[in-house]
DNA sequence: AGGGGTGCTTGAGCACAGGT
DNA sequence: ACCTGTGCTCAAGCACCCCT
């Protein structure tokens, strides 16, 4: 739930302004399209980006992040028709800056990004990116209409970053697939109509594939370390290999198209097939995070750095993400041939955690070092008031993480999380609970609610304005004066009336346990 | 009405000068 | 050495005008 809501109205503001950025910007060259892509992919790349607050972007790190996405387009494009080969044009003037430093690199046998950058040609291909970025895109792209509308980020030339509004970054996150869709279509559109490359595409070319496909090859490199790493087995089922390995994008390549060398696990062709382009469980991811991030990180990183960025925090990060969107639409995880998992309702969200006592530094320097676990942390929704008093609105909005104190017993962070308790109805009997008390709640379904009886639940239902409203009760079960069996919410305190359940409410939570 | 010529504007590359 | 600002050039898009 974390990142994944900003504000309704902020998100149609943000989609409808991608879209005019396409469609009433003015585009002479590609740099916009791949500024675009670049702020979105460091939107999801960046761990710790919260729903409501802005988020710097380093200037520094746009400019490497466009070296990326341009890496491909630098190398010569053939028509296999023609036998034509040559660079295609991202500029309706001289050829693109960015372009040409990069195509000189690769003249000069670099052979891939990570090359680059321990290479003595990196300083002047970063340095072209970042003059680009800095004279032009940064401060056009928000030019709709020939004037500044400065919605994304504002305008100050100043410091060495640009700062996305609040939420902007959360808009980026929830609609990330949407944004580089859109951007690259309308790249390959602006490029298939500058008339220098008309003769070198023809009239139907594989360009989409040239431009923004994914580099094969390299994974040649990956399955033998990979198969020794998983001792000859699937990832998946665990089951020996006959000669029928597949490299898999454990984040599905159709989702973040970047090749990340954590991100590679070796599978069946069958489980690779039938998995396709789902996610996988969180079982998998758990075990993916203790296989490829933890135990072998340091093999990984060695072995595959010179053809792939290999940060693992980048990993996490990415992760995080396709799993905050997966849990937000409710989509089926994978689990294993033809078996479906749902994402919902809550998941937890991993981050890299120090082994305890270890110095701050050490996770830059070593990171062998660091050790990815859950936190001992549920979520804490500060928004979502439980009402004890009578249904308040609330919303699952801005979590956080809150630490698990002690006695609270066995918790499950898929279940289990904490709210504020608002109102005074549940003050009475035996255990009262207060205003402003800490609630410690597991999420149920009809599924798998069973028998509320006797319990503490927290029901919910839509007011209406569409929004949830929660409230706290005691669930009895009784007969109303018609002889029909119905279910009664009863207050601790009697000065508040017992209602009787209808069709409008449904139970969200039960009480596990109150904390003051 | 439609085609072609002209001039203006814009976004981008590049060279250069001056400041730090 | 590096950064920043300025001015020039170029190609494309567009509006306008004129001619057929």
């Amino acid at each position: 739930m974390k990142d994944i809501k900003p504000n309704e109205k902020l998100q149609l503001a943000f989609i409808s302004f991608i879209q005019r950025v396409l469609s009433e910007g003015d585009f002479v060259a590609t740099y916009k399209y791949a500024l675009l892509n670049a702020i979105a992919d460091i939107c999801i790349e960046k761990l710790d980006v919260s729903t409501n607050e802005s988020l710097k972007i380093e200037h520094s790190l746009l400019a490497e992040k466009i070296l990326q996405l341009y890496w491909h387009h630098a190398m010569p494009f053939s028509n296999l028709k023609s036998g034509a080969d040559a660079l295609l044009k991202q500029n309706s003037g001289a050829q693109s800056k960015v372009i040409s430093v990069l195509y000189e690199c690769q003249q000069n046998n670099i052979r891939s990004l990570g090359q680059l950058k321990r290479s003595s040609y990196w300083n002047e291909s970063y340095r072209a990116a970042l003059n680009t970025l800095k004279t032009g895109p940064l401060w056009r792209l928000q030019i709709l209409a020939k004037q500044e509308e400065c919605f994304l980020y504002p305008h100050n030339k100043k410091p060495q970053y640009i700062e996305l509004k609040p939420g902007i970054a959360a808009c980026f996150r929830r609609f990330y697939d949407l944004v580089v869709y859109l951007s690259k279509n309308a790249w390959l559109q602006k490029i298939q109509s500058i008339k220098y490359n008309q003769a070198l595409i023809g009239p139907q070319s594989k360009l989409e594939s040239f431009l923004f496909g994914e580099d094969r090859q390299s994974l040649a490199k990956v399955k033998p370390l990979l198969v020794d790493l998983q001792k000859n087995q699937c990832f998946y089922c665990q089951k020996p290999f006959k000669n029928d390995v597949e490299i898999d994008h454990f984040i599905p390549f159709s989702r973040y198209s970047n090749d990340l060398a954590h991100n590679f696990v070796a599978a069946h062709r069958r489980c690779n097939n039938n998995k396709r382009d789902f996610l996988a469980s969180y079982e998998h991811r758990d075990n993916w995070i203790e296989s490829n991030l933890v135990k072998h990180n340091q093999v990984i990183e060695s072995e595959l750095s010179s053809y792939f960025d290999c940060s693992a925090d980048q990993s996490i990060a990415v992760s995080n993400w396709a799993y905050e969107v997966a849990r937000s639409n409710h989509a089926k995880l994978w689990h294993s041939i033809d078996t479906f998992v749902d994402s919902a309702p809550i998941a937890p969200v991993l981050t890299f955690k120090k082994k305890h006592g270890e110095r701050e530094d050490k996770i830059e320097t070593n990171k062998t070092e660091i050790i990815a676990e859950l936190e001992p942390q549920l979520y804490y929704f500060p928004n979502l008031k439980i009402a004890c008093g009578h249904f308040k609105t609330g919303d699952e909005s801005d979590a956080e993480y809150m630490d698990i104190p002690d006695g609270v017993g066995k918790v499950d962070p898929n279940k289990h999380f904490f709210a504020r308790a608002s109102g005074n109805s549940m003050n009475g009997g035996k255990s009262p609970i207060f205003d402003g008390d800490l609630l410690l709640l597991e999420f149920i379904t009809p599924e798998s609610a069973g028998s509320l009886q006797n319990q503490t639940v927290a029901i919910e239902r839509l007011d209406s304005a569409g929004d949830s409203q929660y409230l706290l009760r005691d669930i009895k079960k009784a007969t109303d004066e018609n002889g029909n069996s119905c279910y009664q919410l009863i207050a601790k305190n009697p000065d508040y009336e017992t209602l009787v359940a209808d069709e409008s409410m449904k139970t969200f939570a039960r009480l596990k346990k109150h904390l003051c």
